[in-house]
DNA sequence: CGGTACGGCTTTAGAGCCGTACCGGTGCGCTAAT
């Protein structure tokens, strides 16, 4: 990397940027779309804030909160020197807005934060199409693969907007990102060829926990006794709004300065939790998952889950939020099998039959429809209309066009066949789903190393026990892990393999007698080596 | 999928059991009512 863009970045913002940010800012500039996974505090804003000093266009920041994006446009503006940064969203006065839009026609805005969902908007895009933009980042980038299919379908719509600005550098930033996530958000946002950058997942100064129950009530009890006699600041995650108004009453009622925390409070009660989290005055938040992106306090003592959460990845980014000090920390999870049943409903609602059939209809069977036309020609409400739209589009029978959503070529008229098409598709992401789930089962019931399973989960090896989880300390990870060199040789993390009925996958770890393999149609398959052998189950590719 | 609330039932009046219906997470943008 120029030394020059080297001075700069320390002169505007006081940083001594690290090997790893450098060769990304260096991939970007050098026009390559880049994926950079990086722990959270490592300074993965840095890249495209720096990479922003060395460009003469606006630098598009795709991210999922406007709460963040303003607190982003803040700490940018805390540099004297630091080109000008502004937010595109809904929640602006509309003279505020004109005037961001003003600048930025004029070129004096570098940064531009909003979320997907201006993106969506035909305005939106025609003007920044005409003002350049020389760099999109998507920061939070695992939100495209874990909301795009359903929860915010605009996060899919984000590969054809990146291809309707000219498809400049495109810079995925995410602190969770294993191998299959990695693979989708690549193809979702039509990234091509891109530079790969994935340091270290492992947090060595978290214990990792899992306290297995069986009666609920004797779990409430276990969790709030626990929390109870913990020293410091932490999280209790729940699955219900519900459950965090009754951990965090049992918690005041033992001792504990604890609030309740989720999406449905008002806005101004969130803001004075997370207020009065960071600095100091509230000791415990019980939450459900929307108590997660933005929150930045280094000295959090622990992490609780009273609910198993709905995913590996779910649980690394919950669990990763404590110790970010770098001192000891806990993360304990409280287990029992019986709470995997929320996780598969949440997990199970693919679109319904008659939606896809009302959406497809809708779109002309020549020409283009815009996705919001869609919505009211459909008589579906936005999202539900939204949902089964990305099913279609995910099963080849629409495209992401231009103008909007049209027939796919080549498919026929056939509303039936289509919807078959698109219903097949959907329940194959319910097995991929139901996989991570049952991914999240083994983590909580493994007599192995706890943290050996979630490095392996990465895609990182970790050649011994960790000597700092539940399992090392009780003997049981020594016994159960055994590492055989020469079958990881033979099966090695990241091989491309092919299975006769689930098609091509990845082989993510290999413990004891058993390998996983993720599959893209089947998900998360964990096949027993020897069968694997005896009867030729794979294939590498 | 599993928990809970509730209505109806009974070896019928006070309490417990059973079956059924319902509910459950994450945020953007926009609109209507205040």
């Amino acid at each position: 990397m120029h030394q020059e863009l080297l001075t700069r970045a320390a002169d505007v913002f006081g940083w001594q940027l690290h090997a790893d940010q450098q060769t990304v800012i260096d991939a970007v500039l050098d026009g390559r779309d880049a994926v950079a996974v990086m722990p959270t505090g490592s300074g993965k804003s840095a890249i495209y804030q720096v990479a922003g000093l060395a460009l003469d266009a606006v630098v598009l920041v795709v991210s999922p909160l406007v709460a963040l994006q303003e607190d982003q446009v803040v700490g940018l503006a805390e540099h004297p020197d630091a080109p000008r940064a502004v937010t595109v969203n809904a929640t602006k006065r509309a003279r505020d807005l004109t005037e961001a839009w003003d600048a930025i026609d004029a070129g004096e805005v570098r940064y531009v934060f909003l979320a997907p969902e201006q993106l969506a908007k035909p305005d939106v895009l025609e003007r920044l199409q005409q003002v350049g933009v020389g760099l999109v980042t998507v920061d939070e980038a695992h939100c495209v693969s874990s909301w795009g299919h359903d929860f915010r379908p605009d996060y899919l719509a984000l590969g054809e907007a990146i291809e309707r600005l000219g498809h400049p550098p495109v810079l995925a930033l995410t602190a969770t990102g294993p191998g299959p996530v990695r693979d989708d958000i690549v193809e979702r946002l039509a990234m091509r060829d891109p530079f790969v950058l994935a340091t270290g997942f492992d947090r060595p100064e978290l214990r990792l926990e899992v306290r297995r129950h069986e009666d609920a009530e004797a779990k409430r009890e276990a969790v709030v006794a626990q929390v109870a006699g913990l020293e410091g600041t932490g999280i209790v995650y729940v699955a219900t709004r519900a459950e965090t108004l009754v951990y965090a009453d049992e918690l005041v009622e033992n001792g504990r300065v604890a609030r309740p925390y989720h999406a449905g409070l008002r806005v101004v009660d969130r803001e004075e939790v997370l207020t009065g989290f960071h600095d100091g005055s509230i000791e415990v938040v019980v939450a459900t998952s929307a108590f997660g992106m933005g929150i930045d306090k280094a000295d959090v003592r622990f992490v609780v889950h009273a609910d198993v959460p709905e995913s590996v990845d779910a649980y690394y980014q919950e669990v990763g939020r404590a110790g970010r000090d770098g001192d000891a920390a806990l993360a304990t999870l409280h287990y029992r099998a019986e709470d995997l049943g929320l996780r598969r409903f949440f997990a199970s609602g693919s679109p319904r039959p008659a939606s896809l059939r009302a959406v497809f209809g809708a779109v002309p069977a020549t020409g283009s429809i815009d996705r919001a036309e869609l919505a009211s020609a459909s008589q579906l409400a936005g999202r539900t209309a939204g949902r089964a739209t990305n099913a279609l589009i995910e099963a080849g029978v629409l495209v992401d066009g231009r103008d909007g959503v049209a027939r796919a070529p080549g498919v026929p008229d056939d509303a039936a066949a289509a919807v078959d098409r698109a219903k097949e598709r959907a329940h194959e992401r319910e097995r991929v789903e139901e996989s991570r789930i049952a991914m999240m089962r083994q983590l909580a019931e493994t007599g192995g190393c706890r943290r050996q399973f979630l490095l392996g989960y990465f895609g990182d090896e970790m050649p011994e026990p960790c000597g700092n989880c539940d399992t090392c300390t009780a003997g049981t990870a020594e016994q159960t892990h055994t590492v055989d060199g020469a079958r990881d040789e033979e099966w090695p993390p990241n091989a491309d393999v092919e299975h006769a009925e689930w098609g091509r996958g990845t082989v993510m770890s290999t413990e004891d007698d058993r390998m996983t393999v993720f599959f893209e149609s089947a998900g998360y398959r964990t096949l027993a080596i020897a069968d694997v052998e005896q009867r030729h189950l794979l294939e590498r590719v």
